[in-house]
Order: structure tokens, then sequence, then C-alpha cells
DNA sequence: CTGAAAGCGCTTACAG
DNA sequence: CTGAAAGCGCTTACAG
């Protein structure tokens, strides 16, 4: 017994038998005989034994815990990955080791050898599109981190091939948006936030482009601005839309990139003295938790991250479904969305 | 080199020196003589070899991994913790690993033993009055798990002495509300879910209660509602409140037991025909990031989430500062409360 | 059915 | 300064 911890030396003393034996009965073989089994089982409760998982991992090689890294869990449309990933792991036994990147974004590089480290039996990795630069630095890690175990990316962007893969279909997103907001009879629809994603499975602005033509509307730059994802950046980007066109040419609808900037474009259109949704319809995306508690309750896009992390670690346990996955989304109407008055 | 993976032999070989060796350079010892270094460098950098962290754990018996059990963080009061534990933990070289609890409600017996077989070297627990009987289960847990390594608390319930912790000072924040409400001017202040926390470090009846009988205003139970702190308790809690009481008598202020609540309770009061702030005022607490973009932006107690989730760690890291420490929280005026009409 | 022994990939006295 | 060896706590052929 080291440190006050048994170990299989402890019991095997103690029940008068191998450490050989000890695990059998802690594997549940049924190689042992009842009544030594009964034997080792009493001890092991009397002593309230727990095996070490890490030094069983030593042996036969596995860890028993994954890893999901994302930019940060603070904001809940990234926590449901999390929660869908934990619940799937969990179930098979596994454990999930957290990291928020965002924190730790000078040491990037470090990432790559804090998880090999670990030993981790995979790991899912949220990636977004946030520049050039960046976008290599993350592949980077990412393939420093493959060369010791299996990754499976989730979020907006796939690595054609590269990794197998569980995405939203922004594309989707933004074109139910259009059609909805479209089939209110609007005619000047914003798209606020997001990049141009080039390396995007597929972008917000090829389902904003699709949509509008196939609403037989006009595609105007001036009614798309990109931005960071976050309220105050969908605040300012929306303001500079506002204060650089006429009224009679201010957008009746607004797409945010997500809910969060939902949040700073409403804001904004109140700030310029305008109603959600009587003057402007607003939708989100993400369907975060407190979309139904706003005034009004924001109309959003459901992505479904609690599946696609299920489903990002169901490819970790099973080689053999590994590949390029979109999943589809779908749109949940409240009261931020209006008919054009 | 088993598995596609380089061990510390494959190095040695390749270095033509021993492992002890290997080992003494990888731990950075100047035992070795520049040109040996140089060379088992070469081939470490060559080999992109990453030492085995689980390995050197089974030696050195620690596993460079703190676990935290929460609740669930697809809430971000929660996920403020995990932040601030997980910043603090990386700057000393350890992972977290994440327990969400609601999500394993009926295997809570496991999640002992899923703690003690990682033989983590610490865990932070996030405890919460939920009544009597999950109480006493959730401290069997606890110590079954204290057994193995190091725990601390963190939260609104301490356990005198029991184990370290820090917690947050419920009966500080609500009697910040009162006070900052009643020099608003109002004397019907509400105080709208959390239990009656018997077990917690200062409960928040007893903030409420003090602060009010400084301002000379009059406990009454009528505007005490218990409740679980979600969304949609607290419109619950509000709509019985308000429906059981005549108008003149209405709280023409509101304390919710958290944000989320808040959302909740403004839902009520506004589906009642009132408007936040001018008939009614309503303050939060956590301070969540979404408060300041509300309509209106909401009133709220910061509750240093993120500080209590370092100090906690910092528990972890060093016996000898551990105790139980309170933290205090500030008042964050936006515009849900104003002065009484 | 059960045990002795080797091995998983490291670290660290102990010699030299 | 460097290496041989023992040990960390398990599992699993291999014998018996």
């Amino acid at each position: 017994m080291a440190d006050g911890r048994y170990t299989i030396y402890d019991i095997a003393n103690a029940a008068g038998v191998s450490i050989a034996t000890v695990s059998r009965v802690l594997r549940g073989e049924n190689t042992v005989t009842e009544k030594t089994r009964k034997k080792v089982e009493d001890v092991i409760l009397r002593f309230n034994y727990q095996p070490s998982a890490i030094a069983r991992g030593l042996t036969l090689k596995h860890s028993k815990t994954f890893g999901i890294v994302l930019p940060r869990v603070d904001n809940p449309h990234y926590a449901l990955f999390f929660k869908g990933a934990y619940d799937e792991a969990m179930k098979a036994g596994y454990s999930m080791l957290l990291f928020p990147w965002e924190a730790m974004q000078d040491s990037h590089e470090s990432l790559a050898s804090v998880v090999a480290e670990r030993r981790l039996d995979g790991v899912i990795y949220l990636m977004e599109y946030a520049g050039e630069e960046d976008m290599n630095k993350q592949i980077e890690v990412l393939e420093a981190v493959k060369k010791y175990m299996p990754v499976t990316l989730i979020g907006t962007t796939q690595l054609k091939g590269r990794y197998p893969s569980v995405t939203i279909d922004l594309s989707e997103c933004v074109k139910m948006a259009v059609e909805h907001l479209a089939s209110l009879g609007h005619e000047r629809i914003a798209l606020i936030g997001g990049f141009s994603e080039k390396d995007a499975v597929s972008s917000r602005d090829a389902g904003y482009r699709e949509a509008l033509s196939y609403a037989r509307l006009p595609y105007i730059s001036s009614y798309r601005a990109f931005g960071r994802c976050t309220a105050e950046e969908g605040e300012m980007r929306m303001n500079e839309m506002l204060d650089s066109l006429i009224e009679s040419q201010w957008p009746t609808a607004v797409i945010a990139a997500n809910d969060i900037v939902a949040l700073g474009v409403i804001h904004s259109v109140q700030a310029h003295g305008r109603r959600v949704p009587e003057d402007v319809s607003v939708i989100g995306c993400d369907d975060l938790f407190f979309d139904s508690y706003m005034q009004p309750a924001l109309s959003s896009i459901h992505t479904n991250q609690d599946y696609i992390g299920r489903r990002a670690v169901q490819m970790l346990l099973d080689e053999s479904i590994r590949t390029d996955e979109k999943v589809a989304c779908t749109l949940v109407i409240r009261n931020s969305s209006a008919p054009k008055k």
C-alpha cells in the first residue's frame, strides 16, 4: 500500500492468492473458482480497492480518455459540443479532457505535446476559420497530434478527407434563414458576421447567394458584413451598415452568424430607433438556451451540437465509420422574425 | 517503437546511450555532457519523440491532471468555474478532466470510482444544495473520493472544515441587491429562487432578512419564493406570486437567485402587463455574458467564478493554503433596476 | 483453476 | 558523467 492507496499486491496478500488471480476477478474472467473469487471480492470490498486505470493503461496501451479541443467553454454553443461528446464517451467508459485553446493562444504549439504526452485514445478538434495564418497553425498542430492518435474534426470546417469530420452545414443554415425571411416578404436581407471561409465545407456565403437567387433577390454586398462572432463585433458591423446607408435602403431583415452576434445586431437596430421585429426581423443561429427568453424571443437555427459531439466520439470509437459527415439543421421560429410591414 | 509511437528505448538506441541518459536530458538535468545532450536532443527532434506522461506518472505517482465535477457546462455560470480552474491548472502544467454529473445522475456512485481509478492529483467539486437526500448522496461520493486524492469544494456550499472550500457568499450577494434596491426607494422587494439552504455557508435568506431589517423593511414571506434555478421555474414562481397577490401589493422590485432565473422572472412580469424597470426592477446574479445585451440590460451581482476556480486549484497545488474561503461579490448596475416610481 | 514471470515506458538511487 | 537495475501497478501468455 503506497501513499495511502492499496495496490493489487495488497489485495493478493490479504486474500492469500497471486496478483494474477486478483487481476482475473477484477476483469471478471470466469476462469476463477467461485470460492476464490468470493475470497478476493471480499477483501476488495473491505479495502475499498480501486485498481489504477493508469497502470492498466500502461500495459494495455490505452488511456480510456479522449480529448476535446475547442475555443472556449464559457459559451453555450461550444459547451454543447462537449456535452454530446462527453455523454457518448461516458457510455463507452471513457473520460474527457477538455482543452479550451483560446486560453493558450501563444503557447499553441504546446497543445500538440500536451495531447501527445497524455496518450489519449483520440481527440475531437473543433476547427473554425479565423484567417489564413491561424488556419495553418491549427493544421500544424493537428498533423502533430495525428501521429499519436486518431483525430476527428467538428464544427464548420473540414479538411477534405484528411480527417474524419462532423460538420455543421453553414450553407444550409443561412439558406433556411433566407428562405424563411423571403417567404415573409423581406427583400433586403442582410447577413452579419463570419468570414468568407474559403475552407469551409459549405460557407454561409454560398447558402446566402443561392437562397437569394432562388428567391429572385439580388446579392448586394452592402448587406454582407464580415466579422468575428461576438456580440460586440455584431453590433459594430450592424452600426456600420446602417450608418453607411440611407434609411430607405436599410435592410428589413438580418441574419446573424449566430445568436451571440444577434444580440449585438438587435442592440444596434434598437439604438438606431428601430424595433425588432416590427421594423426589422432578426434571426440567429445555434438556438442557445436564452433565445426563448429574450425580448423578443429570438428565431434561430438549431444546429445539433449535441449530436455532432456524440457522432465525433462514435468515429473515434469505430474506425469503420470515419468519414466526412454534414449534419442537418432546423429552423426554430420565434418572435424576432415577422412579415415585412 | 510500439504501435507507431517511439519509446525511450528507441531514442536511447538511436543515440547510442542508455535510457537513463535520455531520461536525464528529457528532465533537463545538468549532469549531462553538452556533447551527449546534443546527440540525444537531435534524435528526439528527429523522431518527434513525446515521452509518455502516463508512464512517468506511474513511477512518479502523479497524473498531472485534476478533475472538476460540476452539474453541467452548457450553462455559462458553471463554465466560468471551469475556465478559471483550467487556466490556473494549465499554468502549473496540469490537465483538467471535466465531469458534468447531472448527466450521470443515476450512476452517481460510479463518479467516485471513475475519479479514483484515474488517480487524479486532486478534484474540485462544485456542490449545490438540492435537498437533504441528494446532499447526503453527494457527501458519500466525496468521502469516497477523498480517500484517493485531495478535494476542494467550490460553489455555495461548504462542509464546515471537512474540505477546503472557496465559496460564493450568497448572503452578501442578496444583501447587496437589497441595499441597492432599497436605496432606489423600493419597499416591496421579492426574492425568487434557491432553497432555504440550511447547509449553505451563508444563505440567501440570511442576507435577505438582514438587509431588509437594516433598511427597516419587514420580511414578508409572500415575497420569498423558493425554487430551482432555471428560467422556467423562475417564471412559474413569479407567476404564482403575482397571481396570489392583489396588484397594489405586487413587489416593485425582485431579486432573482441568478441571471437565468431573472430571464424567467422578467418574462412573467411582462406577461402580467408590467414593464421592467419602469414598473418593476429586476436584478439577477452571476453577471453572465448576455446580461448587457438583454433588453433592458440586466443588473446583476458579479460572483467571480473565474477567481474561485483559480483559487480552488491553488489549494490543490499548495496544501498550506487549504481553508474555507468566502469570496466577495460586486454589484453591476445596468438598466433593469431603477428608482421606484 | 492458479501462479511465476515478463513486459508496458518511464525515473532514480547506486555504482563505477 | 553514464549505465545497469529495480520499481511504479497492472495484464497475460505460458506452465503446471
